[in-house]
DNA sequence: TTGTATGCGTTATCAA
DNA sequence: TTGATAACGCATACAA
């Protein structure tokens, strides 16, 4: 490996003239710059940022921890993440825990011995908490994205998930739809709970029936089996003539199960869902959406992150802050004018 | 922070033994191990990754540059080198090129500075042969994903291409289509160069001409301007009855824009693809495609980089490999039987 | 304007 | 079974 040392001798000055160069501090003869700089070429001499960062204990490194890889809500907020990181002359390194606690442990543990300068995270879910206590702890500052965590306070970017709930109820109670059912993510996560308490003060407000069989509850994350959500949909009786899905994947996996029982959307079932589907929007059923502001989940949150990383080492740290995004209500054509 | 030495001074033992508990090496005593383990807990001890990759000179990391975030192809395909990954107990960091040789180049920067022991990468084009030849010249073994690069010889997984195009061509013809037209992405990249080759090959065998306004070449990688591909399905005169894409990305734009003009997939329009949507791939109109194995792509491609890594310093270098999967036809309804 | 000495946190080597 | 020392490649503080 080419060192500042082989630079040095090479060009018969100094290791530190030579870090002086690449790092433009210091006074330096244009001469001998000059001199460094060709010598550095010659040898394709490429700093190694691992004694750097040893060194000045900061990687100019942050971390992006997703929990869906394959869902477009993530990969445009992942988009953001990036191009706010690139702003400001950071590096963006992703990871997927794929809504896995264990992976996200394991992402833990290489941030940590990494030692990025900081993390922007969409914690699995409640159970997280021990994850984000270790950071904490080794004071790596995080921001949160999507869910909050009960038992951490942190920055955090969320979305308006009770109230986008609400809104897709209403908007289906206003087409004449009573017998509206929810599929949903896991209670362990924050944003789940809020989007079936929208859900269920939509129902009330309108003085329709909360009907426990026609909510059921799963995963957000990449489902290996249908077989309960199957059986849970030849359980209902009688079949609603709507459902909210969570989020996108679930209103896709439905979606397939229904359709296999030539059960045709919007014809004789309508859906929509939290999260649009980036590329696919406009695939036919054109879901109707609550569509989150992914893309900036990620640009304002890792903006909070960069700020938070600049600040350290203030006198007084500044107040936790907490962005909450409107959905949007993206009408297209998933759901039947019943009111007609 | 908390270093080896904390550790050792509360332990009261040497740094060195402190670091041979971390790491099972040597000969300890279980009562000192069993004292240094606790101390270990009390403190939270992380290893500090950055000065051990400084001394052993690896850090049991791997990158996987991918050229859209937002395509299921790479995005199944992560998961797959992920897997891979772990399984040899390596961490996996991803990078995202967006299909720039700009950002590409920021990504090699980073993957030399930070060290890494090997790379997954799928190059934005031809014009990415500097960027492997300085991998190459820092000695980061690295595998190429489907796409070749002209001028370097390494590990490489690629998809039959040519034989998938060609193959795609042929089932429209079976139905009875004659004019087929074909979006593609840009011919500085190989695999679009033979799926290109692929799509002609098609038409000659069966004796149709090959005209050349039927041929439209973009970009693979995220479209942000369709006013070019609007004005080159206008231009065309007679319209085809069927097109070919060169990737799932460009048929999902080009379905897009015949809609906006009332053209109806498959009805007035019938439209195959390269690669498979991932979860979207049974959304209306259900897309009869040439699946590539992504997840395979990720997986093997993973498998060769570690081999390579693992007999670094080995006396005869193995021969370059090269592995070639087949694409699978899948047929679905985006496709008018006009023989009929 | 340039150079010397030192330390960042870890492990290899050799000695005890 | 344990410990002392040096080294990994770089930048800070101070000296020249």
């Amino acid at each position: 490996m080419v060192t500042i040392y082989d630079i040095a001798a090479k060009a018969n000055v100094s290791a530190m003239t030579v870090s002086r160069v690449i790092n433009n501090t210091g006074k330096i003869s244009e001469k001998t710059r000059a001199k460094v700089r060709r010598v550095m070429e010659e040898l394709n001499y490429v700093p190694n940022q691992t004694a750097r960062s040893l060194v000045l204990q900061q990687t100019k490194l942050l971390f992006l921890l997703i929990t869906d890889i394959m869902n477009p809500f993530y990969t445009t907020l992942a988009r953001g993440a990036e191009d706010a990181a690139k702003k400001s002359g950071y590096r963006l390194l992703f990871g997927n825990s794929d809504e896995s606690l264990e992976k996200e442990a394991d992402y833990v543990t290489t941030i940590l011995t990494a030692r990025v300068d900081g993390v922007l995270v969409a914690p699995a879910g409640d159970p997280s908490l021990p994850h984000l206590e270790s950071l904490r702890r080794h004071h790596v500052p995080f921001v949160l994205l999507d869910r909050e965590v009960p038992g951490i306070e942190c920055d955090i970017v969320l979305g308006d998930s009770k109230d986008g709930a609400r809104r897709l109820v209403e908007y289906l109670i206003e087409r004449g739809h009573r017998r509206i059912a929810m599929v949903n993510g896991s209670s362990s996560i924050s944003s789940a709970r809020l989007r079936l308490q929208g859900y269920q003060e939509g129902l009330k407000l309108n003085d329709l029936p909360c009907d426990e069989r026609y909510v059921y509850e799963t995963s957000f994350g990449p489902l290996k089996d249908l077989t309960e959500m199957e059986q849970w949909i030849e359980r209902m009786d009688p079949l609603p003539t709507a459902i909210v899905a969570g989020n996108n994947v679930l209103a896709i996996e439905a979606m397939k199960l229904l359709r296999d029982r030539g059960i045709g959307v919007p014809d004789d079932m309508s859906i929509v869902c939290f999260d649009d589907l980036g590329p696919y929007s406009e695939s036919e059923p054109f879901l109707t959406v609550a569509a989150q502001q992914a893309y900036q989940f990620g640009y304002m949150g890792m903006q909070m992150l960069i700020e938070r990383i600049d600040e350290r080492g203030a006198a007084a740290a500044l107040p936790w802050k907490k962005i909450v995004l409107p959905a949007d209500l993206i009408i297209r054509r998933s759901v039947k004018d019943l009111a007609q």
